[in-house]
DNA sequence: CGCGAATGTAATAGTCTATAACTTGAACAA
DNA sequence: TTGTTCAAGTTATAGACTATTACATTCGCG
């Protein structure tokens, strides 16, 4: 397999790793742009095919942005994950949180396209972009390190989630740019980190006290 | 002023209030199918004028998404003060964040196009749009019922408007619909609100506390 | 009334998606 | 080795959309 940029080595007929090269090309336009940046023929012509070659390996546009959400799912998953495993002070859920947050404004391009478009939801259920979806869900869940007690853990797990999605939100709408921001975004997504773990606890907790009482 | 879909009445020559017509006939296409399902060329037919018109009153395609946003902006702050006006036995704040997921989740291709989309955060300070955005904000403000102490009602007002958002995105994804969904989108909204409201209280405790002390 | 600014039209260039019909060469079987 | 097949490329082309230019009409105001 040849780079992941690699453009058709000239004088060959065949790219060689075409579709791949796309996802990635893809992937690259839109760190800043967002899905509109995204053009089949400015891809193709980058890298060095002609306009309708990418049609052998995607039905359509919608069919390359749906491979390239869920590449982004799966970089987001190792992000997390990296960030889960390094040792630290911080707890996992604290570096998840800030990890996804650091991703939504680095990669706001890339961001947008994952949660701010309607590809995701419109991706079957076994679909490879449901699976990396789902994956990624998956990780945060891991990151409360909470036993599975009813369905709590899954709701919290929501609960950060959402949170954290919505301050990355405010942060590229410049919500935290204006005087109303007194707060850093980093600061709000601590707070909703310790929300999380004190409404587990609390959550566990009472559990427990009911199970002993019923048994 | 006619009708706001009013075509070109036959036979004459100006529309009469083309620009407006744009702004809510755009509403509507943006309604399923957010930003992208806004042409300016259509519109045009719909309109009953010719595809080049509209470039009388927006400069180009952003121009007209602009108004678009800033105009579904008063909508949403329109919304949200009515459901804030009507008396309830919810608090203000519940009312306020049940009626922004109501909004998100019916007006899913506008909300996209306010929330989603690069638009806002290129408007600049003191622009039709910046303003309805801020007024929007301010109405989040209101609904706390807080005095300002310090920022901590600023602080407050962007945790609850994040974490509202952060559900409405999820709830698109569809992460509400598969097995995780034993909690419904609007019984994790009031969990936030419930917090968003013993913070406040916890606050204003404390700072009053301190004050006490210091005098 | 008459003139200028605002608003509309026709014609056209350029970008992008997508399809159809043709070509190349890599891999495999005989 | 040779022949065939098929995936992966090509050229040509149609059709949608944005946007500009030059021209036409009408509204409103002195």
């Amino acid at each position: 397999m040849r780079s992941q940029f690699a453009r058709k080595p000239e004088n060959t007929y065949h790219h060689g790793d075409l579709r791949d090269a796309l996802i990635k090309a893809a992937l690259r336009e839109a760190e800043q742009g967002g899905t509109e940046a995204i053009s089949i023929k400015a891809l193709a012509k980058q890298l060095g095919v002609s306009q309708p070659a990418p049609y052998r390996h995607f039905a359509d546009r919608d069919a390359l942005l749906t491979a390239v959400t869920a590449e982004a799912f799966r970089q987001l998953s190792a992000l997390l994950r990296e960030a889960m495993a390094k040792p630290s002070k911080q707890s996992k859920l604290s570096r998840l949180a800030q990890a996804t947050l650091d991703f939504g404004l680095r990669r706001n391009g890339i961001y947008r396209l994952m949660f701010a478009s309607r590809t995701v939801s419109c991706a079957a259920k076994g679909s490879e972009l449901h699976e990396a979806t789902r994956e990624t869900f998956g990780l945060v869940i891991e990151a409360l390190e909470a036993p599975a007690v009813g369905f709590l853990r899954e709701r919290q797990a929501l609960k950060i989630w959402a949170a954290v999605h919505g301050v990355v939100m405010l942060a590229e709408q410049g919500l935290f740019t204006g005087e109303a921001a007194h707060a850093t975004r980093e600061d709000l997504v601590e707070d909703f980190v310790n929300e999380t773990k004190a409404a587990l606890a609390a959550a566990i907790k009472g559990a427990r006290r009911r199970k002993k009482a019923g048994t």
